[in-house]
DNA sequence: AATCCGGTCAACCGCTCACGT
DNA sequence: TACGTGAGCGGTTGACCGGAT
């Protein structure tokens, strides 16, 4: 297997830039024979290309039903929802947006979206709030000098906050079963700290990923069709061009976003003992 | 006016996958 | 089962364009 010339190198096939007669040819021969193999196309249709060629031109600009112009907001939306879910995959997130190609939607993420996650401080590898400081310091570079230096100093200690609740949270999923009987009995900071805060919280991600992990298969991969329906459904159609959809984790069984709407979520009674801890995880982190 | 530079996007390259024999 | 081949995918390249210097 592996590498094969997909034409000989002693033809002398053309390459480059398509011209409207050779556009108007492989279109003409597709519009009434249709394709079925690619590699007779070309001597079919009188083109001096290879079939490799003949086939991108097709799917990526001849197709009819392909949908030119700008993408919407709403279309911007589920690529970064979907990328989150679905990595590089482009021509899997394409088959969700009809009319759009993958090497449309690969372009688009490389020169727009790419850069307006990274303004917005979030990785977009991960999907995650950027936690790389060597990151940081060059996104940093990218604003205002002054500006940024502040801004830099405020993500280092977010990101400290952050690393304190998750090995909290982490502790207190996995307490030694001698310590159980105790805790239960709510006179420990740390015990009412997880009743009001991290509880509801895991109450909420549960219900949230009980839909996902009922439809697990039996080699227990995620069915990734419903994971997809759900971040498409997530787009709000209403959101500012600024505005960014809401953080999803890559995987949801490994990752925990923290994020304000995660917070949001959990019943306002709540907040108070949320901003104790997080006053508390302040000193700690200006400590760090 | 000329040059440089960064952004965009069509097209190519190299690889893997799927399927037929 | 092993192999050959076509199709498709993702990364990369390079031509082109517009704005800045």
């Amino acid at each position: 297997m592996g590498r094969y010339p997909c034409c000989k190198v002693d033809e002398d096939l053309k390459k480059g830039p398509w011209t409207s007669e050779e556009d108007e040819k492989l279109m003409d021969y597709i519009t009434k024979n249709g394709h079925t193999n690619w590699q007779l196309i070309p001597k079919k249709a009188g083109l001096n290309r290879c079939g490799k060629s003949c086939r991108l031109r097709w799917t990526n600009y001849l197709r009819p039903d392909i949908k030119r112009g700008e993408f919407s907001i709403e279309e911007e939306e589920i690529i970064i929802n979907l990328h989150s879910l679905l990595g590089n995959k482009w021509s899997k997130i394409a088959s969700h947006l009809p009319g759009r190609t993958d090497n449309e939607i690969k372009n688009l993420w490389n020169t727009h979206l790419k850069k307006k996650l990274l303004k917005s401080g979030i990785d977009p590898v991960t999907h995650q709030p950027i936690t790389d400081p060597n990151l940081l310091l060059s996104l940093s570079n990218l604003m205002n000098p002054f500006e940024s230096a502040l801004r830099l100093q405020a993500e280092l200690t977010e990101i400290a906050k952050i690393h304190i609740i998750q090995n909290i949270i982490q502790v207190l999923n996995t307490p030694p079963p001698t310590l159980i009987p105790s805790l239960q009995e709510n006179n420990y900071p740390m015990q009412q700290c997880y009743n009001n805060i991290i509880a509801p919280y895991d109450q909420i991600l549960t219900n949230e990923l009980s839909p996902i992990s009922n439809n697990l298969s039996d080699n227990m991969v995620v069915n990734s069709s419903i994971l997809e329906n759900n971040m498409i459904n997530n787009v709000d159609n209403n959101s500012e061009y600024s505005s960014l959809p809401s953080l999803v984790p890559v995987t949801p069984e490994n990752s925990v976003p923290f994020d304000q709407q995660i917070i949001d979520m959990i019943n306002p009674s709540y907040y108070d003992d949320f901003y104790a801890l997080e006053k508390i995880l302040d000193d700690e982190a200006n400590i760090i």
